[in-house]
DNA sequence: GTCAAGATTCTTGTCGACAAATAAAATACA
DNA sequence: TGTATTTTATTTGTCGACAAGAATCTTGAC
């Protein structure tokens, strides 16, 4: 198997390297290009990506900390699996944080922002019309993550994105069986959340998130036991 | 200066390395051993703990990730600043924080959590009877990290252990003017929390954490102010 | 004496190599 | 044939070295 020219041509400027092993592992660990589970070698990918183990090394520790990968000490480190289990778990804490995000972007939005989150929500709209799945998923993580950001409170958002990003990888999962009635639901919904936050109106900001988040849980958890139905089906 | 010996003679596994040099700069960083804003050489570091630059290297990224140093590219990392222009950011983080991981603890301790959390408030109760305030800060942290743990909820958990360590390094930074009068409330108010939760009454646990976090908020904010004043009389 | 350009030193980012640890394969034995 | 044990091979963790940038020092012009 040949390398891609771009990998190899392209000169990389010094210290971008981590950045960008970063960057594409992220990616493909967040679209399920590296499934959960699959194992990552460093030597295999150095040359790939045409580097040197050590950025590879360094960029995998970082996404360690964010939880994206596992590291098995002296063996090889994997695609971290989605913990079916605790799913609750990640539904309170995505639940809250939509509430709380949405509910410090009511209070501390500026004018910019909220140019800024209606960009956002025009991208998802046009994603739903183009009845895109995948497109969809990843500009509904764009709208939330520009609230959180006019919220104001990095260690929320900090917490709130890689609460999206584990979302995302859920969504991939179940693409199959996305069901496209609902997102129409979802771009009102939306519009309602900006009407909320540009009328700095705490409450019903909250409410509206709160809304939204069961929701969407919902429809993850339909997907999922859909799923269970039609595997025990076969 | 020469080196402590330990550091010389022992040998440490293979693989425990990183861990090493993670542990010590997170103690040291928290500790305020080494200041906000002190910058870290990494040949110096590798010479005192005597391995290599690359294990430091890595441990530096990981807590660059939970945000204790900050890495300026092509330059030096330094321990990352206090933000004290946008403390209330970090107020409202910890105050829900304490909220929601005590209330998950109410709802999902087992009987073995309350053991632990028992023993965590006899080592805060020691440490206010022996006037420690040092040891105050850590079993504090402590007995609140292990709430946390009963909550099952990694998310928040993870979200609250690295605002209890960022509460640590506000609370050494004026622990000079630590008031030794308030602690003893706190011992009373930690007791009620644990009763709270052994009684699985969720509400009153939320309102207990809640009242128990304005209390530390407040605390803290005197200390700021109180060091304020006295620098300006000066 | 002050400022700018060039040279030098220092630090970081990256690399290739080696040794310990694990996994896989091969062999011996029942 | 199946299992235990040794041997081989692969992969990780660590090391020393080198080159690109940045900071510092030196020199020179005004």
């Amino acid at each position: 198997m040949s390398q891609s020219p771009a990998a190899q041509t392209t000169e990389r400027k010094r210290g971008s390297g981590v950045k960008f092993v970063y960057d594409v592992l992220r990616d493909e660990i967040i679209d399920l290009v590296l499934p959960p589970g699959s194992p990552i070698d460093e030597i295999q990918l150095a040359e790939r990506l045409s580097m040197s183990r050590t950025p590879i090394r360094e960029a995998l520790v970082r996404l360690a900390g964010e939880g994206l990968v596992t590291t098995l000490p002296n063996r090889s480190t994997v695609v971290s699996n989605i913990d079916f289990l605790n799913l609750h778990t990640f539904f309170d804490a995505l639940t809250l944080m939509y509430r709380v995000t949405t509910r410090l972007a009511a209070e501390y939005h500026t004018p910019e922002d909220l140019d800024i989150i209606r960009a956002r929500q025009a991208d998802f709209a046009r994603a739903v019309e183009a009845q895109d799945a995948l497109a969809m998923i990843a500009t509904n993580r764009e709208f939330h993550a520009e609230i959180a950001n006019a919220g104001r409170n990095p260690y929320f958002a900090g917490l709130f994105y890689r609460l999206l990003d584990e979302g995302r990888r859920l969504l991939r999962l179940y693409y199959s069986s996305f069901d496209d009635r609902l997102p129409q639901r979802y771009v009102t919904e939306h519009e309602e959340i900006i009407a909320a936050i540009a009328a700095r109106d705490v409450a019903r900001a909250d409410k509206l998130a709160s809304e939204h988040a069961d929701q969407i849980v919902r429809q993850i958890q339909n997907m999922i036991s859909r799923d269970r139905r039609q595997r025990i089906e076969l």
